[in-house]
DNA sequence: TATGAATGAGCGTTCATTCAT
DNA sequence: TATGAATGAACGCTCATTCAT
């Protein structure tokens, strides 16, 4: 055990300079925002050289990536610890927090739409992650729920999801501005998970 | 009528000069790729001075909403031109060039979610008007085709959208990428417009 | 007249934000030396922005070749204006400030070495054309005092040239700086221009 | 005794160590060339920390210095064991080898000039310990040949020296390259060993 | 001796946008 | 309208060298 420790005394280094460069970034978003953070400040307070940060993150967006993974994260863990909703109106409040985050900043709305994905398997980010688990939660919150049960759990997901990114979206569009995202993300829900056929 | 004669010809000046900038970048455009696009590359081609440029189009994001909306245009024309749909198969393939087009580039998608809706209504450019072109024509179609009746024809076109544009965002995201875009949509539009409500 | 100031309006303000470029250099130069020209301070000095510093010179050190270009041009005016030397005593009088200037820093030796040529014909700097110019200056006052008549003004000419690079160059040489460089020059130079050969 | 058995494997442990390192930099200069090597690659083909690099070479010039002054002593060994030349061809001949390789690089060429001296006594390094020899090498062929009587052996050969490196300087001026380094050398030789004066 | 994370000053770049003529 | 030089705020990079362990 001690000996695992001896083996990377440099670990541990590396870490702390890490979650200095994180803090001192988290520092300058709480104190403004997302948008407002400059690597050069980043470094005056971490008080870290230029090419510490680079060694650290690719880019500037690299560190953006962890930290909004990190908060949306932090969300779902939050939503994780909820009752199983039973209702859309539940699972909207469960979801509010999160999509006020996302909403919050068009400039985190952007770049969390651009890290959703990856190019490749290897560079799959905080953010990206987040996704799938998002997915993971909800379908476990569908199968018990039964709101539909002509298409998969899953399927019920990605659909929600779709919505959520919808009715962001339109919420950045003054053209639709009129009502509130969580009007409009109601709608979509409940037309998406409560479809009532005449026969 | 002296008037006149001196500005018709400057007028013709003018628009020529447009003209030429316009189809500068749809060469570069097309011997490269929307991202590839420099304001200063665009000039040297139409052999015009930046100034020029600025004085035409607001900024250059202007001159790709105008070339990409005049694109999605095309595509709706041909769209509005087919007979109305009775099928989701129909609409799929009726929609399939577009969503090509629209995926065509990761830029081009992030310039379309961004120019959906514009800024302020004053802004209101050419891709946030074919959006609502897409929508009218989609209503029109879902009303004549009667896929569901609980809710408004502008919801399911609304959801159509959302579906559209998760199709395409899964797409960038190499995680899904076992189903191509067209599969994806097809089940999402199924599962939308034609749910199967068991009693 | 009038005419031809008024096409090229903008020549003069470009040259004018070049002077200031230069001068601001010239400033730092004579306050500190070569070696400590910064970028950044120029352009501070210069109240400009970096963008246009690399607009009109390639890199710092295209700015550097200029400057020293001149200086060395200045030299070879005056010497030029002399009267045309007799002795080698003469020459190497007259050479004498160009030699301390070159000697006056690691750093600009160095650097008048590495642009005492160039890679092509468009890169020629003012560095190199200075060589040429004192080859040429050497040339006319050798075909006039007829130190050597074996051989041709040109070539003596490159062989003074060649000994007051050695010259300097041991100058840096710790190991041999017991002897100024003007000694040994002028050691090289009466080898050089006045052999005596017995037979 | 003891102490002798615990020092011998560590001093063979060390000089291993060095020879990958050096082995390492001299595989990345045959692949490549001088410039292109970067302590970084150094020490990744020898499998060995960047600290332990500068424990080994007191910087990466040092390196340099050590592969390059045992090239240029493979030249002089050659040169050494060849018949004391008796023509300027001979002359010539003999330093072939090595003016090539001197030629081959600019960023080896200035590394040569730039250490052909010392910049302290106590760093005199590989290379300018060649040069060194290199003198006493030609004192000896030409105090055996009798070119010049008029002046020392010495000064004959710092001459050589000298023109060898304006041969190679304008090597590397393009606007001069009409000629050949041996040619241009050979030209100078001529003049500096052979003057025919007139009386 | 070996390790490798951290340093750090400065350079060059980017390129859409502005503005005086 | 047309011109094109100037702007400018970051960003990212370079990479030999240092230093605490």
């Amino acid at each position: 055990m001690q000996k695992k420790h001896m083996t990377k005394p440099q670990q541990k280094r590396t870490l702390k300079t890490r979650a200095n460069l994180i803090s001192a970034a988290k520092h300058i978003i709480d104190k403004d925002n997302f948008e407002a953070l400059r690597v050069e400040d980043v470094i005056s307070i971490a008080r870290t050289a230029k090419g510490t940060f680079f060694a650290h993150f690719k880019d500037k967006d690299a560190l953006m990536d962890i930290i909004i993974g990190e908060k949306i994260d932090a969300y779902l863990d939050n939503l994780e610890a909820l009752p199983s909703p039973k209702t859309i109106s539940d699972i909207l409040n469960a979801f509010e927090p999160l999509v006020q985050f996302m909403a919050s900043e068009r400039y985190v709305f952007d770049l969390i739409i651009r890290y959703s994905g990856a190019a490749q398997i290897d560079q799959i980010g905080h953010i990206a992650t987040t996704f799938g688990r998002q997915t993971t939660i909800l379908e476990s919150w569908l199968s018990e729920a039964n709101f539909r049960n002509d298409i998969s759990p899953e399927l019920q997901a990605e659909g929600i999801q779709a919505f959520m990114i919808q009715a962001i979206a339109l919420k950045f569009c003054e053209l639709h501005n009129s009502q509130s995202i969580n009007d409009r993300f109601s709608l979509y829900l409940n037309a998406w998970l409560k479809p009532i056929i005449a026969h």
